[in-house]
Formats: C-alpha cells, sequence, structure tokens
DNA sequence: CTTTCGCAAGAAAACGTTTACAGTGCACTC
DNA sequence: GAGTGCACTGTAAACGTTTTCTTGCGAAAG
C-alpha cells in the first residue's frame, strides 16, 4: 500500500516473470489477453503485475509492433477558436477511437516545419498537417515517406496525401453574393495574410465576384493577417476614412470581430452604417453583438473527419485511395449583414447550441 | 529525386551504415554531432543519410535514452475557451522548449484516467493533469510512481506532485466583494458542477463572503455545469422570475455569457436590471456586450508556468521539491457589473490585446 | 506400446537505437 | 624495436516489448 511516489524505477516485464516465475513470453500472453494460457499461470502472472504495480511499456512495445495509437498533429499555430475548434473535432474522435493526439505548432515554417516533422518519425502513426503557407515542395520533401498524411487545408497535388480543404473560393463568392444581395454595393475586402492559401482563394473569390455582381465598383482590398488586432486597425481606418465603404467582408471571424470593436468604439453603428462578415464561424460570432454573419465551415467536424479518414487509411493503408475532399460552407446570416432590402426585420435566431 | 511517397518502409541505421560501410556506432556519432569521428567518415555518413532519406526514430532512441521528449497533458474536457487558453499556454513553453504535448482527453473519470495514464507510461517524460473531480486516491494509485507530474486546479495533499492551482476561494469572495461594494443587496450565485474542486471552492467564497458583506440577506444558488446552455437556462428562469435578484455571480465565464444571452433574449438590461459577474477572464469575456466583469486568471500563464515547473524538474529531478504554487486572480471590472455606486460614468476599457 | 496430436510455456530473434568497451593502426618515446 | 598513448572505429549489450519457433508433456488414436 505504501507505495509512496518516485521511489524506484518502474517494473519492468522481466522483473514480473521473475516474480511470476515464468518466462517473459508468459507475462506477455497475459497482458495481451491471449488464451493459450494455463488459468493458474494468468493467476500468478496477475498477481504480480499487482504487486509490482506493473504497466506495460507501450514506447517498447509499438517499437516491435509498429503501432503507436498516436497521431500527430502539425498546426501553424495555436490561436484563436479555429484552431481550438479544430483540436476539439480531432481530439474527439482521437477519443472514441482510443487514440491519443501529438501536438506540434509551428510558426517558422520551413526549416522549422522539417525539424518538427522529423522529430515525429517513430512516435505516430499518421499525420494531420496544416501548412497554410502553400509550400508544397518542403512538405513534400520531408514528409516521411511510409507515413499516412491527412493535408488540412492546402491540397498538395500529386503528392499521394490526401486532403481536406474549405472551399474557401466558393465560400468567398458566396458571401460577397449575399453582401451584394442585401443592397450593399461598394464592398470591401479584408484580406488574410499574403501567401495563405484559403487567404487567397478568399480574395479571389470576392474579386471574381465582385466583377460579376457589381462590376463598375473599384475592388478595395485592406491587407490584413488574421488577428483580431489586424482587424481592429483596419476597422479605426475604415471608420475615420472619407469614403467608408458600405461593407466589410472578413477573411475570417477573428478579423471582423477585430473590426466590429473598432467600429463600436468609434461611433459607427452595425450594420446600420456599415455592414460586416467574416468566415470560418467560429463559437464566438454568434455571442457578439450585433451576431456576425459569416460562412459557416463546421471546423470541428472538418478535423474529425479528417483523423477519420486517416484512420481509415491505417487500418487499411493498401484498401483506401487518396481522397481530396473539399467542404463547401454555407452562409449564415446574422445581424451584422443588414436587413434585407425588401424586408425590416432583424434576424432572431437562437443561441448557438454548443 | 524521384522519392514517391509510399514506395517502401523507412530507412534505418543499419541501411546507412551498409551504404556508408560504416559501423552503426559510428553513423549513431556522427547523427549526434559527437566530436571523434574522422572527416571523411562523417561525409560518407552524411552522404549515405542524404541519399536514403534516413530520419532517426526517436522511438527506438528514447527506449535507450529514457528520454522521449514529450509531457503529457490529460485534461478532462476540451470545450470552450478555458481549455484552449490553457493548451495555448503549454503549447507555447513546449515549443520554446523543443518538447511536444502528447494531448489526451477524459471525461468518465474513474477507470477512464486510469487507462489514459496507463497508455501513457513510456511515451512521456512527465505529466501534467487536471483532474477537477477530486478523486485523489483514483489518481494516487494509478499515477506511475517515477513520473514528474504537474497537478492543475486540484491539489492532492501529501501526494509528492507539484500543484498549480487558481485560488478560487479568494477569487470568489473578492468579486461577491465587489458586487457589494457595487451596491448590489440581492446576489444570487450560478455555482459549477458538483464535485469539481474550483467550483466547490467558488461556492464556498461566494457564501463566507455573502455572510460577511451581506449578512442576512438570504442566499441564492442556481444549480449549474459550466456550460454556456446552464448559464442560458438558469438566465432564462432569472429573467421569468417574480423575484429576480440585483445581481448573478456565475462561477464561470461561460455561464456568465449563457445567462447574458438569456437576459438580452429577454428582454432583461444588464447592468440596469440585473448586474453579472463571471471566472475566468476567457478571452471572449471582453468582447460580448455588455463586456463582462470578471477575475482574471490568465490561463495561458498558468499552463506555461505549470509545464516550465515540470521542466525544471525533468532537467533536475533531484533538485526540485514538490510546489504547490496558488495563483490569485484579480477582479477585472467592466461593464456587466453596473455603475460604481458613486459615479454614472461606464468603464471604458481598451480591447484585449491578444 | 508406440505414434500423433494439441496445448502450454520457454528460448531467442527482432524492432532501431545508444554506449561501454575493445580493438586497430599509427606516431611517438625511450 | 618494443612500449605508450592517441584517434578512430567496430562489437556487442542494453532498452522493454512481441512473436516465431521449439520443446515438453499428457491424452487420444492406432
Amino acid at each position: 500500500m505504501a507505495t509512496a511516489r518516485g521511489e524506484r524505477a518502474e517494473a519492468s516485464i522481466k522483473d514480473v516473470a521473475r516474480q511470476a516465475r515464468v518466462s517473459i513470453a508468459s507475462v506477455s500472453r497475459v497482458m495481451n489477453g491471449q488464451p493459450t494460457v494455463r488459468e493458474e499461470t494468468r493467476n500468478r502472472v496477475l498477481a504480480a503485475v499487482q504487486s509490482l504495480n506493473y504497466v506495460p511499456h507501450v514506447g517498447a512495445r509499438s517499437l516491435i509492433t509498429q503501432k503507436t495509437n498516436v497521431v500527430g498533429v502539425l498546426l501553424p499555430d495555436l490561436h484563436g477558436e479555429f484552431f481550438s475548434e479544430l483540436i476539439r473535432g480531432l481530439d474527439g474522435l482521437a477519443r472514441d477511437r482510443k487514440r491519443q493526439l501529438l501536438l506540434s505548432s509551428v510558426h517558422g515554417e520551413a526549416e522549422e516545419v522539417a525539424a518538427a516533422l522529423r522529430a515525429l518519425r517513430g512516435k505516430v502513426d499518421g499525420l494531420v498537417v496544416m501548412s497554410p503557407h502553400v509550400d508544397s515542395d518542403l512538405l513534400q520533401r520531408n514528409l516521411p515517406s511510409a507515413l499516412p498524411i491527412v493535408l488540412l487545408n492546402s491540397p498538395i497535388r500529386g503528392s499521394g496525401c490526401s486532403s481536406f480543404t474549405i472551399d474557401s473560393y466558393r465560400g468567398a463568392r458566396a458571401m460577397t453574393r449575399h453582401l451584394a444581395s442585401r443592397g450593399h454595393r461598394r464592398i470591401a475586402h479584408l484580406a488574410g495574410p499574403p501567401g495563405n492559401w484559403d487567404a487567397e482563394q478568399r480574395l479571389r473569390g470576392y474579386r471574381d465576384e465582385m466583377r460579376r455582381a457589381r462590376p463598375g465598383v473599384p475592388l478595395h482590398v485592406l491587407p490584413g493577417d488574421f488577428t483580431q488586432r489586424a482587424g481592429y486597425e483596419a476597422g479605426r481606418l475604415l471608420a475615420a476614412s472619407s469614403d467608408r465603404p458600405d461593407a466589410v467582408f472578413a477573411a475570417n471571424d477573428v478579423l471582423a470581430i477585430g473590426c466590429l470593436v473598432a467600429f463600436r468604439e468609434a461611433g459607427v453603428r452595425v450594420p446600420e452604417d456599415v455592414a460586416v462578415a467574416g468566415f470560418d464561424d467560429i463559437p464566438l460570432s454568434s455571442l457578439v453583438s450585433p451576431a456576425l454573419t459569416t460562412m459557416r465551415v463546421h471546423i470541428a467536424e472538418l478535423g474529425r473527419s479528417a483523423l477519420e479518414h486517416m484512420m481509415a487509411c491505417l487500418e487499411d493503408p493498401k484498401g483506401t485511395r487518396p481522397i481530396a475532399r473539399r467542404l463547401v460552407p454555407e452562409v449564415v446570416v446574422r445581424d451584422s449583414s443588414g436587413a434585407p432590402t425588401n424586408s425590416t426585420g432583424r434576424s432572431k435566431r437562437p443561441i448557438n447550441p454548443r
């Protein structure tokens, strides 16, 4: 009973074998529930396990079984609700499937990604990688060759890995169209960081749809970087500007919310003076006021299904072919995008039931 | 160059040794940057490494070095900003120190915790455990004996592990005092889940401070469980109730925000009709409107310093003694708790600069 | 009474590393 | 010309498992 912590090294299979007066093979068999062991032997082993407080060393086990039950997750960053939602989705499935997640976050790209990738060899059965900077070559070169990989947000063509992406281009067009349908003419785009795949798709979607729906209206693109601060700065600029646009379509929700805060502080009313829309539908978006119109991405679902596919690959490496799933987000209309042109009622939506 | 993915198994140190015509020992020496190897040999090895795309198998390495460079993190759940902030803090330090995080989340407590703990043996160098249900015995019994452990939020006395906790009791007293100082008399408490250590401390703090600051005023405790939905339900109840309290002190921010939403829907004005306060200061709290008065906990910092202490223990196992750090949260006054009794100005705070 | 079978359990190889130890060759020193 | 020391490299044990063989042995079959 008095097994005070930190007193001695962990017991190994050998210790158990010695104490139970059997071979290590038998201990192993008992631990793995193999039927081919006599009742009496099993009991002796179990008793020894109990008394020594033996716990198998999974690291050693996975060396020989070639399975770790761990999936590596490589993310560019961990700030904000987008990533926490993603992790939530990943973790949900991991837990259901009795697997664990090895988290690795990276900023510096390039060399740092390579190092992180290397540090994962032999520790994971598969990899979920989100590499928003489109450095396919780098990734391609550093990927351990035999490891199943699922890419999030940035397909690498011909790489042989599966990818789960958000159709940012179509999403951006849909949102731009929505804003236009609300009667807004001069729609500005608060862009994401240059080089980011999603950000670029969203910018392109905005451009194309503006040309189609609002031909002649000049494009208005403000630089940003997916942070609330950038949204805030842009919002201040716009609030003070002499020719304020009718609507601001931010490349993600966090930017939009920063913008919202700046507008509130400056006394600019949303949506009366200017409409605002975001992208991602992070949980926060339904809680700010005015509630944010945005593109619903089902972030947690994205993570979950990516991991699900990865597990399928793990169970049947040869039976599964790489897939490229592209999730189409949907417009979620809330208060911030203004009343419909032919109606006056504010949308009254139930709260987001998490 | 045409190293298409998935073509063959990974190269091992033996393959490199064979190709470079040296022993595996020399390869190992080169990989670990030991100086005692001739220039020419080193080059041969390096060339082989390059051509075989060799990456050392960290799993195998850690089997013999007894170091994994991974820290396990056991959390009760992953919902909400509290945990994402915590993970952010943990990950920040992990990244700085070139370590990785192995995430494991648990709900069912008891047997599930034990299983999770076992699944970690040999995969991690240390453990950060958050077990809000006060089941110290269970934890105590299942903890691998030699593993450094840091407990988050729920000290186990005499367990020999370090713990980092929030002083929820003092925090709750401070918040209750604050609400009282704002002139509120009938202060209700929206409690957290029973059995949760922090929730119970907060309830106790509320009770004690009410008795001191508002003797004679009956306590009013509503059951809850740290979810937004529970806050919402409680808010609806209160809004419809005939004797609404002057103020609601929720056991955490998420509850408070749920409550806020219910009040807004019911047309109950905050803080004019009823004040609301939360606990934790999740990032969201400064963004809702009215901005939420709450106890600032510095969640990410908590995670970061817990991990920092753990690393210190890892580097010098004998030199560090278990510590029990108790972080005292501070009142953050925002709009939701009402104007000071002797002033009318709404507090105008800068936005939370993440 | 042999042969055959099947069950239980042990021996040993394997997984991919690190590292203590033992060579090997070579330049010095006496 | 043998001993000494040094710089380098190879051998083999170890880490904690799983798993394939092998072996021992009692029972069923002939």
